[in-house]
DNA sequence: GAGATTGACGAATGTCCGTTCTAGAATGTG
DNA sequence: CACATTCTAGAACGGACATTCGTCAATCTC
């Protein structure tokens, strides 16, 4: 019944998201969507709703998807640290050549709106949860692997969750790979035992 | 010759600060500020030009108070290692109770709008290579004071860069003084030698 | 104190924003 | 093939935005 859809939901998200994640909620006007979408306001307002509802449909697919990717890195490796190494290089790369030289979506938004918006606040303080738990997973586990350093505890957790949204901000000033990996090195050094590398 | 003006500049100006500090660029209208500051938008293009120009104004006025205030205790302490505790202090401390609760102004308009003002963005870069080599000058000090890990070399200064720019980041989220405080210790832990605290 | 100059006030301007509306095109059902 | 339904296209809408302008008030110089 009725006419099908000529766009794909998916495929525009995609691009909603590359736009948002770019230039940012207030810096993405309907207008610049629709057009790097290719759909017309009316249609835009039919399958997502307004601009926040769209931009937190975003923010879930980023998640279900960009996201995900990297944390999974962590627990399906060999090991803690190799889990925590794995993530870093594929944050730096990322950073260096893909999507990430705009730095984190989450990151960005949490500094733009969570001000302003409680809910969109308490969606990514989840989010930063989450992350901090997948750390402190890998943390644990590469003590049981006997790798880490006596002194490094759980709170090394909370320090490695900092580096990470240090690093989303220095990506945004395009730093190059050097500076990116010696701040991802330092932070895994002074957690592994020494010679353990 | 002429009218004298009624509202003082510099007043207004961190009136300013607060604002665009609290709510981002985009976020604050002129409107918003002219209500904030008392003064007309006719007042405010005379005194200070294009809201962008308010804008660089208001940052400057950041660097030169804010900024150099804390950046001040890294350099004034009596070791390389105490300036880097007192820095880290003052910082968790304005991040719970006082304006660094918006983060850093620095920090914010990096994300919003480092990749649209290339400008802009510049002059972040220069501030953050700044406070690396402020960084850097209080390890060398405290590796020649003896009391630094072997292992932590000069790349430690982008560590601590990276950290400060996420506590900058979890600041919005108000996580509570123990968090803040776990991961300036567990940076600097890092990097002092076992023992010597 | 007259004239010139500068600032304060606040209404006005044009643009762009998010959102909605109207018209018509495409699909499903009888 | 008609009808109901759901989509697209794009014009239209009200409001908010950054910025400017016109009018009047205050101050300086002579």
């Amino acid at each position: 019944m009725g006419r099908t859809r000529t766009f794909d939901v998916d495929e525009a998200l995609d691009i909603a998201l590359d736009t948002f994640w770019e230039r940012g909620f207030d810096g993405t006007s309907i207008q610049v969507l629709c057009r790097a979408m290719d759909v017309q306001p009316g249609s835009v307002y039919a399958a997502f709703g307004t601009k926040r509802d769209l931009f937190v449909a975003v923010l879930r697919r980023y998640l279900e998807t960009v996201s995900a990717d990297a944390v999974q890195r962590i627990n399906s490796a060999p090991s803690g640290i190799r889990g925590l190494r794995d993530y870093f290089a594929h944050l730096v790369d990322a950073m260096v050549d893909g999507r990430r030289r705009w730095g984190c979506l989450v990151t960005n938004s949490l500094v733009e709106l969570a001000e302003r918006d409680p809910d969109l606040a308490g969606l990514f303080q989840l989010h930063l949860a989450g992350l901090r738990t997948s750390f402190a997973g890998a943390i644990a586990r590469a003590r049981a692997e006997g790798d880490l350093r006596p002194a490094a505890g759980p709170e090394s957790a909370d320090l490695l969750l900092a580096v990470v949204q240090g690093m989303n901000v220095m990506a945004k000033t395009h730093p190059g790979r050097a500076v990116l990996q010696s701040v991802a090195d330092a932070a895994l050094d002074g957690l592994v035992a020494p010679g353990d590398r």
